[in-house]
RNA sequence: GCGCCCGUAGCUCAGGGGAUAGAGCGAGAGACUUCUAAUCUCGAGGCCGCAGGUUCGAAUCCUGCCGGGCGCACCA
């Protein structure tokens, strides 16, 4: 991670480790609440006191005297048990400036880590039915956590997982024909209005073999699925039939593989996998006693499959109905001799639609494209990963159609459009500035608008680090407030051409930071609303 | 019973050990002759579920309890 704060940070743990002769305690640097204890504060005197067994204060006071030396920082104080306080000059806002400029869209990305292949599985719903309300959360969340993983160094893979094997698409299978021939839907069927559809668009005789009514069906369901998951701006780089897993041999191959590592014992007429020996709460049926494969098994040779084909890592994104599997997950995977902390799973809460669970036999589903209809892609996009994935989420309809002009979305994309039109008009008034300039004095909000820019190394490194992209949602949101304050404040297109270039460059970097920010939830940046 | 998530303003929620806990919505009072008012400014509104513990310092970490959501298949 480089910036502006990371070279402050940097120079300060330098300043410690003079002090202490090496060791440096966790250190942290913070954004006061209160403006009067000045732009940036430490409370590293204060961990380090016992370390050296002295009172903080004079560590502090001590401290103080380095501190007030590294470049940019004006001056330095010590308050309350031992905070050291630091005030920014005016030349590090000019800097901090210029050199976001100079990193563009780079700013804050890392490069790729070599040797890291990181596979994100979502969705993944079955497709016997249009995606719901549930797995647009699923796609909005695991795509924004892969953007994330890209934007800091991984290389990543998104993968779609089809379910196209087992009872449940031989039920779909059925109700397609049914629907076809105007029959009654056969008990437990899909009676969705997208099987009719389905079933009308089939190529298929009226007595075509069930395979047949299945195999087709489930392609078209797919071909939906990509459909409404590419408008909301999500695509994958691989789908995989669990269909085919059983067809190469990859699950009878997978078995092999435990039965190798010691893993595998018979009971009860039925095949099992010791999953216990590494935390399961139970041990797992993966050949049944009618000699079908459970589900499971099919699970299993998918993680093989997946390190096999040369992934370090396996982020599997779940609903929270399905945490149950965590522990499953990596003992399977232990069980055939990888690494459990190679299998990571991110759950995200449930989400109801004005307060109330969908489900389809509740018979109040909301699909994808009704909530992208009535809320558009940005809207529905920003909603999705507005808050904490570990919250659940309820979405009020009414409001966000009714009310859309309110949705917070507008409002950072607003401050998008407002750059950007400042950038219009200064290019159509011949105003077009080259740098910063060099003797404007930067005023509280350009001050406030650029220590916001600043942060943006950190803030993204630590969504992406801890799966949370609400936290891009969060700083974007603040990022744009500060710029309408400075919008409202000051006048950008200023007659004085140190002002102007200065302040046009502060609008420059804020219209590229939330373009950048909101690319990674994908959401869109317009130039005009 | 066991496991995961949650409990912060009237509502929906941010707050990965720091100083006086924040935002949006809702309710209240103001600000457009200037780069888009989809904006800004000000005030009101809080036993941060409860009780212990760790720490110089806890909404944050630990333990217990209470309340809510979701799971605990030879189903998929």
């Amino acid at each position: 991670m480089s910036g502006p704060i990371s070279e402050l940070h940097a120079a300060i743990v330098a300043a410690v480790a003079t002090m202490t002769g090496g060791e440096v305690p966790e250190l942290a640097l913070e954004r006061p609440a209160n403006a009067e204890h000045g732009d940036y504060a430490t409370s590293v005197a204060m961990r380090l006191a016992p370390l050296l067994s002295r009172k903080p204060r004079e560590i502090a006071d001590e401290l103080a005297l380095a501190l007030a030396v590294i470049p940019g920082v004006e001056s330095v104080e010590v308050a309350g048990p031992g905070f050291l306080n630091l005030r920014l000059g005016d030349q590090w806002y000019r800097d901090a400036l210029s050199d976001m400029l100079a990193a563009g869209d780079e700013f804050g990305r890392q490069p790729f880590a070599p040797g890291v292949e990181t596979l994100v599985e979502f969705v993944s719903s079955n497709p016997t039915g249009d995606l719901t309300i549930g797995s647009a959360r699923n796609a909005a969340y695991g795509d924004s956590v892969a953007r994330l993983l890209e934007f800091t160094g991984e290389k990543v893979t998104r993968e779609y997982y089809i379910n196209d094997a087992g009872n449940q698409v031989g039920l779909f299978g059925q109700s397609v024909q049914a629907r076809r021939l105007g029959r009654e839907i056969p008990e437990g069927g899909y009676p969705g209005d997208e099987v009719a559809l389905i079933a009308a668009e089939l190529d298929l005789a009226d007595d075509a073999p069930l395979e047949d009514w299945v195999a087709k069906g489930v392609a078209l369901m797919v071909e939906r699925i990509r459909a409404s998951l590419a408008s909301m701006r999500v695509e994958f780089d691989l789908w995989t039939s669990e269909k085919g897993l059983h067809e190469t041999g990859a699950v009878v191959a997978a078995i092999e593989r435990a039965r190798v590592q010691g893993r595998i014992f018979e009971q009860d007429g039925a095949t099992w996998l010791r999953t216990t020996d590494f935390g399961d709460d139970k041990d797992r049926v993966l050949l049944k006693a009618d000699g079908e494969h459970t589900y499971f098994a099919s699970d299993l040779a998918y993680i093989d499959l997946k390190f096999q084909r040369g992934a370090t890592h396996a982020i599997y994104v779940l609903g929270a109905d399905h945490h149950g599997y965590i522990q499953r997950l990596k003992a399977g995977a232990q069980c055939l001799g990888y690494d459990p902390e190679h299998v990571e799973t991110l759950i995200y809460q449930l989400i109801t639609v004005s307060g109330e669970r969908m489900g389809k036999r509740r018979g109040n589903v909301i699909t994808l494209a009704e909530l992208t209809e009535a809320i558009g892609v940005d809207a529905a996009r920003y909603f999705l990963v507005q808050r904490s994935h570990d919250q659940t989420l309820d979405i009020d309809l009414d409001l966000a159609v009714e009310a859309s002009s309110k949705n917070p979305v507008y409002y950072v994309q607003y401050a998008h459009a407002r750059c950007a039109s400042i950038e219009r008009k200064a290019a159509d008034e011949g105003l077009a500035i080259d740098g910063i300039g060099s003797g404007h004095v930067p005023e509280g909000p350009e001050k406030a608008l650029i220590r916001r820019l600043a942060e943006w190394p950190e803030v993204v490194a630590s969504a992406a680090e801890l799966r949370a992209p609400h936290r891009i949602v969060s700083w974007t949101h603040e990022l744009a407030a500060d710029f309408h304050a400075f919008h409202h404040d000051l006048y950008v297109l200023h007659e004085d051409a140190e002002i102007r270039a200065f302040r046009l460059s502060a609008v420059h970097a804020t219209r590229e930071a939330i373009a950048r920010a909101l690319a990674l939830i994908g959401v869109g940046a317009p130039d005009r609303m």
